[in-house]
DNA sequence: TCCTTTCCAGACCAATTGGTCCGGTGGCTT
DNA sequence: AAGCCACCGGACCAATTGGTCTGGAAAGGA
């Protein structure tokens, strides 16, 4: 058995059928988040993955299956700027590095912002449950971090759930609706002075107005 | 339908074909607004409406142009609260204003909120050419207007894109994701109150971190 | 070597899609 | 009264949809 495989290492089989779920993954995605589950069909997405579409259903047993997929990959991606938010750190580095990791998330994983939101303005039937219960726990206990900050008095009073609605909704914008931004301002976030800008921008405003000032006045 | 009325007044006729072009509308915008452009089937539309299909594409000759007239119908109410903002006003009002206006829309105009995002997510394929003239122009205007009360020194420096972007993305948020604000808060902006804080700590941070201190110091 | 398991694609299917055709009905003018 | 015409719906159509069936190729263990 010469086996003519240039250096095929051990489960070579394996390997090339998960970089097939990835490819199909990534194309679902593609499509997923521009067209929405009922608008992107198989056909299409079997079609810009470079397999049949017999191959997409061997391996995601239906549209369905293959919609959950991409985004249960995509969930974790999306809570991690939250869950990194430390008690420990000041507000000012805690939010200041929130602000820059998710707007780097709306710069490199626009389709997984969009579809997340496509996702969201459907009414989240497939993610409704991870909402009521991951999601709102996080939420709860970065909260108590927050309040407490503003008991200890480093940072001025708020309301931590429509801070986190405000971070989140910003920064979520320039990914979701970056067609209206460039076509307002002409740029992009891959333009790195205005990625700068955006995220300098955004924590001068939340941060100055919220961040006591350092002359004790009353 | 039987019947529409019993005593009829003039042009009966002409009102009642405007109120059917009108329901189809609203049907289409609730489908849309939810499903997108090719998630959302006639067939559906026309149920919803409570017209036959056929019915439907009477009154527009076809899906696209269905909802081009929904589309064209919500952009004019959606531009109008930044049109509102006025280089007269002090920006304290004038953004507090804009903010207030513009989470009343995200609480009574939620599906066309949501179609509008939708819109652009997909690449605004239909709306770009508006976007690029009449919103920029509109964007371009009122960023001066910032950029007049900055000078005045009634407002700290901001960057009047992004400063825009903040205010946009933030009440959009409330619209397009109350699916998801909904499981972590249980509160609605249906809710008087909640719409009450909204508004209230949405003002607080940006203007707080915007206006000036009163006791002039340089 | 043989044989089982894994993998893959073409033909095919029922349901749904956007849209057309045709035959009507009823209000309004003459 | 009569006829014109805006208005409306059922039947129908070709294309597309998500998904199945069947049959074969290609590993990999024995």
């Amino acid at each position: 058995m010469t086996s003519i495989t240039p250096a095929a290492p051990t489960g070579h089989r394996a390997a090339a059928s998960e970089a097939r779920k990835q490819r199909i993954r990534d194309a679902a995605l593609a499509l997923f988040s521009q067209f929405g589950l009922r608008g992107a069909s198989l056909d299409a997405i079997a079609d810009q993955a470079g397999v049949s579409k017999t191959n997409l259903l061997y391996y995601f047993p239906s549209k369905e299956k293959l919609y959950v997929a991409v985004l249960q990959q995509i969930l974790d991606t999306w809570l991690e700027p939250i869950r990194a938010i430390d008690a420990e750190q000041s507000p000012e580095t805690a939010i200041g590095d929130y602000i820059r990791i998710k707007v780097e998330l709306s710069r490199d994983h626009v389709q997984a912002s969009r579809l997340f939101c496509l996702e969201m303005i459907q009414g989240a039937p497939l993610l409704r449950e991870d909402l009521q219960s991951k999601l709102r726990l996080l939420v709860e206990e970065k909260s108590r971090v927050i309040e407490g900050w503003i008991a200890r008095g480093s940072l001025l009073p708020v309301d931590p759930h429509h801070l986190i609605y405000l971070l989140w909704g910003t920064t979520q914008h320039y990914a979701d609706f970056a067609v209206q931004i460039e076509a307002i301002s002409g740029k992009t976030l891959a333009d790195p002075a205005f990625f700068e800008a955006t995220v300098e921008n955004i924590t001068r405003i939340v941060l100055g107005g919220l961040l006591p000032r350092t002359n004790a006045d009353g």
